[in-house]
DNA sequence: CACCAGGCAAGTA
DNA sequence: TACTTGCATGGT
């Protein structure tokens, strides 16, 4: 079989079996662009809390964020964890946008993909993960996400390569899939999804599904 | 108690 | 080039 025919039907089947995910949560594109940062090898439920802070204080705006004293960020942004890391990585990606784009989010984010990402890439800090996150989920710019799960969930289906990397993975989604924004949005967020149910025994699948034989995960 | 979560960069050999 | 390590909180 075809990696498309494999890859629609592995989509379908996540997709019937745990349904949309609502990714990704966050009220405006700033918010998911600070959350993408975040997040980074964090549980989400951190990052909500460090994001509660930010918008307690009332600095959850490009303008807000960059105006604050790089202790104070970091004291409000302490339960994501590496605060003093994710403090210096945020300050570098606004600076980024204050300077090349004139603090302007929107006209940053009209640009082409291709100008958003590697805009992103040269931000120390914001690597190919947050990029793409960035890109896809606050942008909402064509590009498939890849992440561990998709390392692992791929491998176990044969799909992936062992000594394959982040952007050759990458490649194997966005030609195999047509370029649509709430498709490669979804598909992420599924496979996340089942990673998250790693070692289980039993789970949801569907007949003929060639996920069907993802139990047990096998780390690698 | 150990383990890990929606990574990345810097250091070592 | 290919590993390893530091970064850190909070939930299970």
């Amino acid at each position: 079989m075809s990696t498309r025919t494999l890859l629609n039907e592995l989509y379908q089947c996540l997709l019937a079996a745990y349904g949309p995910q609502g990714w990704w949560p966050g009220e405006t594109p700033f918010e998911v662009m600070v959350g993408a940062v975040l997040t980074q090898n964090t549980n989400w439920g951190n990052v909500e809390k460090a994001i509660a802070n930010l918008k307690q204080a009332g600095v959850l705006s490009l303008a807000g964020l960059s105006a604050l004293p790089p202790a104070k960020l970091a004291g409000l942004i302490r339960p994501a964890g590496y605060y003093n890391l994710k403090a210096g990585r945020l300050s570098n990606l606004l600076a980024m946008i204050n300077q090349r784009w004139e603090g302007d989010l929107e006209w940053f984010f009209s640009q082409s993909m291709e100008t958003i990402r590697r805009s992103l890439l040269e931000v120390k800090g914001v690597g190919p993960e947050t990029a793409d996150s960035i890109t896809l989920y606050a942008a909402n710019q064509p590009v498939f996400v890849v992440d561990a799960y998709t390392f692992r969930i791929l491998g176990r289906h044969g799909l992936a390569e062992p000594d394959m990397g982040y952007f050759e993975l990458q490649e194997v989604f966005m030609d195999a899939l047509p370029s649509e924004v709430p498709l490669f949005n979804e598909f992420h967020a599924l496979l996340v999804r089942l990673g998250k149910e790693r070692c289980k025994k039993t789970g949801p699948r569907c007949e003929g599904c060639p996920a069907q034989g993802w139990l047990p995960v096998v780390e690698l």
